[in-house]
DNA sequence: TGATCTCCGATCAATTTGGTCGGACTAAGA
DNA sequence: TCTTAGTCCGACCAAATTGATCGGAGATCA
């Protein structure tokens, strides 16, 4: 059904914790550690640590070893797109199996397959509105949502 | 990585398949057995017929039974969208847990959870694009997607 | 009445995902 | 300089989901 799993979420949920300490008006610039996230927001602590680990081996965010150490977001909130943080998770957005099918592998319906072009088109419609918002637009009050439906009105809900 | 089901794929090819057949044409209004679908795509025959009850009991195709049975669209293939499709295989699109959370569940993040909101928008917006393509759009030559970003430019990474 | 088809439920195997454990390395503070 | 709190990293297990299979019941047409 379309879903994201877990641990995109829980990646979400921490960096925009991060994001929210780093530049709220309390402690700017403060260093975030694992189990502040993880105490905050009921995550198993060890799963949240391997989380924060891909977001850091993928750039996003800093990490801070020894005491006192912790994460920093590794560029401004604006620039972090909540499709590269899902993709730095569970890796290239695939809604089908064909999409990002490497020589060698083979699909058995390939050969008639009728549905494999209109597929490819939603699925770079979502990575679109994935990659249009960031996380900056998920915390301040600003507008979520850039990308419209011209003939879809009446969604705000 | 938000991918959507073997089974909502096969039910996407066969449908395309049923509504190429009845509305082609070759043989207009002819009824296509499970079998033909099958060998076509090279599907499990089981698997799809599991795939094509549920398509039948939610009332996006009718069976005939017996000898020379099979199946046809229920309703002009314009007027399928491809969300009923994928709804009536997977479930109601729910991008996250909590999104569909009934009264008595519980989400142990929910308390101070910081990112709902945000990731309900973003799954209103897929909703719309999935429900402005119809089956129709996906056979013909015809615009695929109407959906569109106005203001998605130079974001590719 | 028999062959051919859909219908339906139960079940199994494989993959993915959520979650855990243990040890190595790093840096601040006593 | 030694200790300790923290990150780092890889291997591992368990549960849930998904893909796929099997067997029989009920309809329909020749």
């Amino acid at each position: 059904m379309l879903k994201i799993s877990k641990k995109a979420d829980y990646a979400l949920m921490a960096l925009q914790h991060i994001a929210s300490v780093q530049f709220g008006d309390v402690t700017p610039g403060r260093v975030v550690n694992t189990k502040e996230i993880a105490e905050e927001y009921n995550i198993p602590l060890e799963l949240l640590a391997k989380v924060l680990q891909v977001l850091s081996k993928n750039g996003l965010i800093e990490s801070h070893n020894g005491p006192k150490g912790g994460y920093l977001l590794a560029r401004s909130a604006r620039q972090i797109t909540i499709a590269q943080i899902i993709e730095s998770i569970e890796g290239p957005l695939a809604i089908t199996d064909c999409s990002h099918e490497k020589e060698g592998e083979f699909c058995m319906q390939r050969e008639h397959c009728n549905i494999r072009t209109p597929l490819l088109k939603i699925q770079d419609s979502i990575y679109q509105l994935l990659n249009n918002m960031t996380l900056g637009d998920m915390m301040g009050g600003t507008p979520l949502i850039t990308i419209q439906s011209p003939s879809a009105q009446g969604v705000e809900q």
